[in-house]
DNA sequence: CATTAATGGTTCTATAATAGAACCTATTGA
DNA sequence: TCAATAGGTTCTATTATAGAACCATTAATG
């Protein structure tokens, strides 16, 4: 083993995205994140990470630009770890893994928490794949065209 | 270290989904298997990845019911991985990293491989996370209800 | 102020996961 | 019948992770 793997070069953009946030931590990291979690310290109690993990994966978020480290709100000394542009656009897929858990990963009444929309207080709607025009499209109906 | 942390029993639905897929294999595996492969051979030479890995990936997928085996379709005594109900229910979710990545780990004007409708020929639409009324949401127009 | 406690790390060791090669067996093709 | 291929298993070396111990700053307390 020279190195894990790395697809940083690849040419399939769902193999670029899992070389940034494709590890145990990130996508957690980043959920936390969109629920509002900035300090080391709240993370780690929210994760139940290590430090020596949470430093390498934040550190890794950082320098990706999926996060970014600003002085802490409350005027204090510490810092924040807050989600740049890049990272706001994981929310589809935040919601996609949400989606999917809670339809394929739990019993029928077993809890868990869940996403709605502020304002109402309803559940949202679940992500549906569309076409250019609108269409909802399934696997079958789509193609990868690799590059040539 | 015990051992490595399982997410099985999380009251979130995305800790519960990455503890299925979220390991550094599974969803390149998935995202092979959308676009046709079936055989062990054919995911070993377009993943790269070793053959012990690939099996123990394999395995747990078909454990946790993403793919499932069955007899190759050639007629040969061989036999085909294949996507279930379950695995299917992962398309937006790949669809969500690819379009991520598209649009956050390429360079303008480097190459990738697109994802089309297979009748047009045309690049399919952004994924939006709606309300369950169909408003376009982002991630603050809503909020996580944790259980009580 | 001086002292203590909390925050945000770094460093260390043991264990688990991974990469890659070598090997093995059943099936297929010649 | 024999060689080649597919599909694994096993082995070793290396890397990543978990978890504890430690340390430096900052913040809170007397």
């Amino acid at each position: 083993m020279v190195k894990r793997v790395s697809m940083k070069a690849a040419d399939c953009p769902v193999a670029r995205s899992l070389d940034v946030i494709g590890d145990w931590w990130s996508l957690l990291i980043v959920r936390d994140a969109f629920d509002g979690v900035r300090r080391f310290g709240e993370f780690q109690k929210s994760l139940g990470i290590s430090k020596g993990i949470l430093t390498s994966r934040l550190l890794a978020l950082v320098e990706f630009g999926v996060l970014a480290v600003e002085p802490a709100s409350d005027g204090s000394a510490w810092q924040n770890y807050v989600l740049t542009p890049k990272g706001e656009g994981l929310f589809p897929m935040i919601v996609a893994l949400r989606q999917w858990g809670e339809v394929f990963c739990y019993e029928k009444g077993e809890a868990h928490s869940i996403l709605i929309e502020r304002k109402t207080g309803k559940s949202l709607a679940p992500l549906r794949v569309r076409s250019s025009s609108g269409r909802v499209l399934d696997a079958r109906d789509t193609l990868v065209k690799k590059i040539s």
